[in-house]
RNA sequence: GGAGGCGUCGCCUAGUGGCCUAUGGCGCCCGCCUGCUAAGCGGGUUGAGGGUGAUCCCCUCUCGCGGGUUCAAAUCCCGCCGCCUCCGCCA
């Protein structure tokens, strides 16, 4: 969530704010009167409650006549405060209610816009160019015996996938090429639960308008997570850090799971689009001051390993519209898949700065007190776009696929991946 | 899954309806004292929210969480969560 002071001392900016997204400002007004009728519930209940304590301590002392006559007075006072407390609890709701639906304010920096309105940052590695047709990657992938998209529908439905024999090593060499990484940057690897409580979900922003693609498990309070972004943000909730030990830099291997409710139709074919995936994922707790920072260094790991797969790539600062709900701003990685001729999202980190941590109650203790703290996340790899990338960019004319000098020692010191 | 036990301020701990504005110890912080160190003495030390928002002051909430009973709940009742022990099952 925002910080209500922000909302209550600087409206203004968070209209702004709304705007850029293209969103309405209605809910920046609707929040501003549920802070006020909640400060004055408050004072009202708290009023009456202190009279009500302070009169039970009368009762305590007196006797006889005198205290029945207390008791007759502070009978009715308790049903008065217990209806005060109900308001000031119900205008609490309210409140919190209204301040969530407001999304994290968009970076001033940052265009204006939806999707199409992205900012172009830089274009690296060599655009692949072929004396053939090239294969797409469902092609490559069978005739390297890498990928079975057809016994994945078979057994789990359309969207699911095996990856079998090299596809299944592939995997793990960039899991692992992926955490060596993260570990030599600073990262703690970590393997968090993919099954959350609500709290952890609601905490990250992934169950308001994102919660039609969130896995919810029959019968149990449980969410199967979309990405490691939420046990890792959950990881220090209700906690106080150590303001002298920040940063705190994670990198966690899980499954990654999504309905892709609103994606029917889209990119169908193959392994692109999937209800299930890998994925090692950087996050960082931090402070606000360093968390642009810290944006940074996360986009250049994320490039480091991109140029480690030698891929063509762009990287765009994505506008306002097109951020999501918890993020101020957002870099994305965007491959060139030769299939399809375009580039598309590979990597993605965004600077949160305290809009999780706030609603996950993390803070940390600094010098000057217990003060807010920045989370960042970012893909260093998933696993089944860069295979696709990977596989779609290296490959030669007879469908087999080289392998970058970088991945090389994580497959054994292959250096070509030949059709069986 | 079955049975039992436990959850208090960073850690340990006292507290079985009003004197709890929660005890004591450890740790930590500030100061004093001691010619180093150690010891000793005094004070402080959960967090959140509100009061037309000064690090001061006042108030409310916070004894795992949520309800209930009561004029009054750490304390009594109900539900939930977590941890521990034993049994069963099991990778």
């Amino acid at each position: 969530m925002i910080d209500p002071r922000v909302l209550r001392e600087e409206p203004d900016r968070v209209r702004t704010a709304q705007t850029r997204r293209g969103l309405s400002s209605a809910p920046v007004d609707d929040a501003l009167a549920a802070d006020e009728a909640r400060r004055r519930t408050i004072a009202d209940y708290e009023t009456r409650r202190a009279e009500q304590k302070s009169l039970g301590k009368e009762v305590a002392r007196a006797s006889g006549e005198e205290k029945a006559e207390l008791l007759a007075r502070t009978r009715a006072l308790s049903a008065e405060v217990k209806e005060l407390e109900a308001a000031q609890g119900a205008a609490e709701q309210a409140w919190r209610d209204a301040v969530l639906a407001i999304p994290n304010l968009a970076h001033p920096d940052i265009p204006a816009g939806g999707e199409e309105q992205f900012a172009l940052l830089e274009t690296r590695g060599e655009m692949p160019e072929f004396d053939f047709t090239p294969r797409d990657h469902v092609e490559l992938g069978a005739m390297l015996g890498a990928i079975d998209v057809e016994r994945g529908a078979k057994v789990s439905g359309s969207r699911f996938y095996y990856l079998t024999g090299v596809g299944a090593e592939l995997e793990l060499a960039l899991v692992m090429m992926a955490m060596d990484q993260a570990r030599a940057t600073g990262f703690t690897p970590m393997i968090p639960p993919s099954l959350v409580k609500p709290r952890a979900m609601e905490g990250t922003g992934f169950l308001g308008q994102a919660a039609d693609d969130v896995y919810r498990i029959e019968g149990q309070d449980l969410y199967l997570v979309g990405t490691s972004e939420v046990p890792l943000a959950a990881y220090h909730s209700d906690e106080i850090l150590d303001g002298a030990q920040l940063p705190l830099r994670y990198a966690a291997f899980s499954p990654c799971f999504r309905k892709e409710a609103g994606s029917h139709g889209k990119d169908t074919r193959g392994i692109f689009r999937t209800h299930w995936f890998d994925k090692v994922e950087m996050f960082v707790f931090t402070t606000l001051d360093e968390a642009e920072a810290e944006h940074e260094r996360l986009l250049e790991h994320e490039k480091a390993f991109m140029d480690k797969l030698e891929l063509h790539y762009r990287v765009i600062d994505v506008a306002a519209g097109d951020l999501g709900l918890s993020a101020s701003r957002k870099y994305d990685c965007e491959a060139w898949l030769p299939s399809q001729e375009r580039f598309r999202e590979l990597t993605s980190t965004s600077n949160c700065n305290d809009f999780q941590t706030r609603r996950l109650d993390t803070r940390a203790r600094y010098a000057e007190g217990i003060g807010p703290v920045a989370t960042l996340n970012g893909t260093l790899c998933s696993t089944n776009r860069p295979i696709i990338a990977l596989l779609e960019t290296h490959q030669q004319a007879d469908g087999s696929v080289r392998v970058p000098a970088a991945l090389q020692p994580y497959l054994g010191g292959r250096e070509v991946l030949e059709p069986r």
